[in-house]
DNA sequence: CATCCGACATTTT
DNA sequence: AAAATGTCGGATG
């Protein structure tokens, strides 16, 4: 059973009427339970109910139907039961036919519908089918939990008042939310008497929710009021603390409370908002107002090891080593405090706030660490300052308004917390009440406004740190506006900026805020802008004359708590103004002290590698391979191809071998309608062509490439782009996996059809495959050629054109040519190994290996007159041949 | 017309 | 569910 059985299965079996004997089998069969134990269910030999009138299947679901009104009171009474205990149930369920009540009991959370709307809420039910909504989170399930149960009642309020749900009052809603949420946290937390929010519900909510807008308006205008100035409002608000802070300071307004909804409001009461973890809590909550966000649940929050990696080097390692200087020393260490207080931290794609949050509590324990010192070595010299770490040092750009509301939020939190674990060691604390000032949160678009506007330039004594997590997005996915954005930000200082990441302008932007000031900027980004196309184009344009990467952690794998992570590596680059320390390079679990790191985020000189049409040492042209564009229509598996040649032998002529990447690697076999325009007419003869090349025709017709939509449409018989060899063509993927200790390369003959899922040297000499087969080549496309992931994407403007060559004597090609040879005889002895197989690098056999190790060692020593010692000795040859010949290159020109 | 890329897409384990 | 590994065609120069 599937999911998609399953939500069917909920349709059909609780469209009709509810009946308390037919339910429960109803609900067996939806989760997929076999006809035989369906059968043993009905006659009640399989039911382990304790309950009268109560079905229980093992392991699953436990029924008990309830009285009219009362579906809540049956989910206690079910709840409570021993055997729903002992039968391991997972889901307890109660209607009475018009509501429904049902809780998870493996995760706590609760359900509340309409008995017609249990259709559409099978989601809740999938567990029983073997099917997990959630990955258990790690670090904090409450987190979870809290964030469903939120959605939960966002969701119905928006069904009760429609209105609110427009674009207009998002603001008002999402206010609403953040202000709903320091409630159940202050209440837990000891910023509000306990329980004084969850009482006000209960006590002047009414039963099902029908007073609930009245009572919560006077409480959070309560809250918005100094007592001295609250009129008109019930006495039992008086017990509403002021809170202000800018939290409750623009107008209040309340939405009216459905039934279901004020059972999701109570519910989220219920919960110990005390384990909230706000740096995470604050992405997730993210989700609840924006569907895309939903479904993503999480998916792009920067997990706190993430953002530890950024600030860390960033600038909380330096403040440790400050620290550890002055630790015997109390003028020193009221130095580094001083010098604390004077840190601000800037993200300006913050989103919930994380980065600001994670810093703000790095910043507060490392204060507290330095005061708790100070007693000991300075005793009776009380700091009379609380802390000096105000909110007010943190700024942050965010884009929509939930989330720019809910980093405000975020750090009220963060500062209470950070309050309590100072009152643990040091026994006093400030009022919470009313909240101070807060944290400088501006809702706009960071890549418009002007950076020194939202986070004014550091003063003498100041620090800024800028750190975040912008977001990545390939030009294919920018929207419009994006683009436009980007034109913004580039337009008249880059060229070439259209084809950049979005990320790019966050790092664009940065260096030209931090050049000449105490300022140092680090981001989370794609590894891509730091690849291929991209470093040459960018890089100049940002470190400019006068700044370099201080520090860096290169490729490592997106990962946070979400149920589904984002498909993505990441780097962190930090920038800084030049200077003579040291810089930082973190690879995998390994970091090292280095001298330089350069764009490509490898300790060497920067040296920035082109792209370029034309070789420049003397290689012979590469080629693409060609571009179908054509739907998939003139595209067929072995199996298709026999059937059409058995039911039209004639086909075969048109019919070729057809290549791709996976084709060489493992050994697929495709073939290709191939037809020129000599053979068009007579091709077109055949109904079979006719309805395929029909089928291109619409597809290309819908292409938002107008080259496509027009010019390529009555060419809709052959592909976009189009290359034939004469005798033999010599093919490489462009993308290839990183694993693989040679680069994969085929030669074939010229019947065969390349797609451009390959670069192809066309009837070119098979020396070549000689190059294209060394340790040497692939360490060279390793290192300036883009990647696809981690893996290797092969170009022939980047990797090919620019790899240097000394100019081989004939007698050298003629070795080389042996040796390529010897490579694809000793391949040809494993047949039917597969590429894939044969350069597993757990499972290369030796003789391959051998002649691999041959062929470079045969190759280097054309280069150096011997092999090299290692990769590192081969980057920097390449480089200097490279960098020589770029020189040699302009002055020739 | 050629080519770079994918907060990916799809298959395999 | 996590790991492995390369499609396909849009967008850009």
């Amino acid at each position: 059973m599937n999911v998609v059985e399953v939500e069917e299965a909920f349709e059909r079996l609780f469209a009709g009427e509810f009946d308390p004997e037919v339910f429960p089998i109803a609900l067996a069969e939806a989760i997929g339970t076999s006809n035989a134990n369906i059968s043993k269910l009905k006659s009640g030999a399989m039911n382990r109910t304790d309950l009268p009138g109560g079905t229980l299947l093992n392991g699953k679901f436990h029924f008990f139907p309830a009285e009219e009104g009362k579906t809540e009171e049956a989910l206690e009474t079910l709840c409570g039961s021993k055997a729903t205990k002992t039968r391991k149930v997972r889901v307890a369920i109660s209607t009475d036919g018009t509501a429904v009540a049902a809780r998870d009991m493996k995760s706590g959370e609760a359900r509340f519908c309409d008995y017609a709307e249990l259709k559409n809420n099978f989601g809740f039910f999938l567990p029983l089918a073997g099917f997990e909504r959630f990955k258990a989170a790690d670090e904090n399930p409450v987190d979870i939990r809290a964030t469903s149960r939120l959605a939960k009642l966002y969701d119905a309020l928006i069904k009760a008042n429609p209105e609110w749900g427009k674009d207009d009052n998002r603001h008002v809603m999402n206010q609403f939310m953040t202000r709903i949420v320091f409630c159940l946290f202050a209440e837990d937390t000891g910023i509000l008497s306990d329980n004084l929010f969850a009482r006000c519900l209960t006590d002047y909510g009414g039963n099902a929710g029908e007073t609930a807008q009245d009572a919560i308006l006077a409480a959070f205008t309560a809250m918005a009021t100094s007592s001295d100035k609250r009129h008109d409002l019930p006495k039992w608000a008086d017990d509403f603390p002021y809170v202000n802070g800018g939290l409750f300071a623009e107008g209040i307004a309340v939405p009216i409370f459905s039934r279901t909804a004020f059972q999701y409001l109570k519910e989220a009461a219920g919960m110990d908002w005390k384990e909230i973890n706000p740096d995470i809590f604050g992405s997730m909550i993210q989700s609840i107002a924006d569907p895309k966000a939903r479904s993503e649940l999480g998916m792009h929050y920067t997990s706190v090891p993430n953002i530890l990696k950024v600030i860390g080097p960033l600038f909380l390692d330096d403040l440790d080593e400050a620290i550890d200087k002055a630790w015997t020393k109390a003028s020193a260490l009221r130095a580094v405090l001083q010098r604390i207080s004077k840190i601000r931290v800037f993200d300006p794609a913050c989103g919930s706030g994380n980065f600001l949050v994670v810093s703000y509590r790095e910043l507060r324990d490392r204060e507290i660490r330095i005061l708790k010192r100070l007693e000991e070595i300075d005793p009776g010299h009380a700091m009379e300052m609380f802390s000096s770490v105000s909110l007010s040092n943190f700024h942050g750009i965010e884009i929509t308004d939930f989330a720019a509301e809910t980093a405000k939020l975020a750090l009220f939190i963060a500062e209470y917390q950070a309050n309590a674990r100072f009152a643990d060691v040091f026994g006093r604390m400030p009022p919470a009440l009313p909240l101070r000032d807060g944290g400088h949160i501006v809702c706009d678009n960071a890549l418009r406004v002007n950076w020194d506007a939202v986070c004014p330039p550091p003063d003498l004594v100041e620090e800024v740190y800028i750190a975040g997590n912008p977001p990545f997005l390939g030009s294919t996915y920018q929207t419009k506006e994006q683009k436009a954005d980007l034109a913004h930000v580039f337009k008249g200082d880059v060229k070439n900026f259209a084809a950049f990441d979005f990320v790019a302008a966050w790092f664009f932007k940065a260096s030209r805020y931090l050049e000449g000031r105490t300022v140092r900027a680090a981001f989370v980004s794609t590894n891509s802008i730091c690849q291929g196309y991209s470093v040459a184009a960018l890089w100049p344009h940002v470190l400019g004359r006068h700044l370099e990467i201080g520090f860096a952690h290169k490729d490592f794998k997106w990962r946070n708590n979400a149920s589904s992570n984002a498909a993505v590596i990441c780097s962190i680059v930090g920038l800084r103004n030049q200077g003579a320390s040291r810089k930082r390079l973190f690879i995998g679990d390994t970091t090292s002290l280095v001298d330089n790191i350069n764009p490509y985020l490898v300790n060497g000189p920067t040296v920035y590698v082109h792209g370029t049409r034309h070789g420049m040492f003397g290689l012979p042209a590469m080629d693409y391979g060609n571009k179908p564009v054509e739907g998939g229509h003139l595209i067929v598996d072995e199996t298709t191809r026999s059937r059409l040649i058995e039911e039209e032998p004639e086909l075969s002529k048109f019919l070729r071998p057809f290549m791709g990447s996976q084709e060489i690697t493992k050994g697929f076999q495709r073939y290709c309608f191939w037809i020129t325009d000599e053979t068009v007419s007579d091709a077109l003869q055949f109904p079979e062509i006719r309805e395929r090349v029909e089928s291109v025709r619409s597809f290309r017709a819908e292409s938002p490439d107008a080259y496509v939509r027009e010019k390529l449409l009555p060419l809709s018989y052959r592909f976009k782009q189009v290359f034939t060899s004469k005798s033999h063509a010599i093919l490489v993927p462009r993308v290839t996996s990183e694993r693989r200790p040679y680069l994969p390369v085929e030669r074939v003959g010229a019947d065969v059809i390349s797609s451009d899922l390959n670069q192809v040297l066309y009837d070119a000499p098979d020396w070549c495959i000689a190059l294209i087969a060394s340790k040497l080549h692939l360490v060279w496309i390793a290192t300036v050629c883009g990647k696809l992931k981690s893996d290797f994407r092969y170009s022939n403007t980047l990797g090919w054109n620019t790899f240097p060559v000394p100019a081989f004597t004939d007698k050298q090609k003629s070795a080389l040519e042996e040796s390529a040879r010897e490579i694809l005889l000793v391949r040809a002895d494993h047949h039917p190994k597969t590429i894939a197989q044969l350069y597993d690098p757990d499972k290369m056999p030796d003789d391959l290996r051998q002649a691999h190790r041959r062929n470079d060692k045969l190759l280097e020593s054309m280069y150096i007159g011997r092999p090299f010692r290692n990769d590192t000795e081969r980057l920097e040859y390449l480089f200097k041949r490279y960098a020589d010949r770029v020189a040699e290159l302009k002055k020739g020109a």
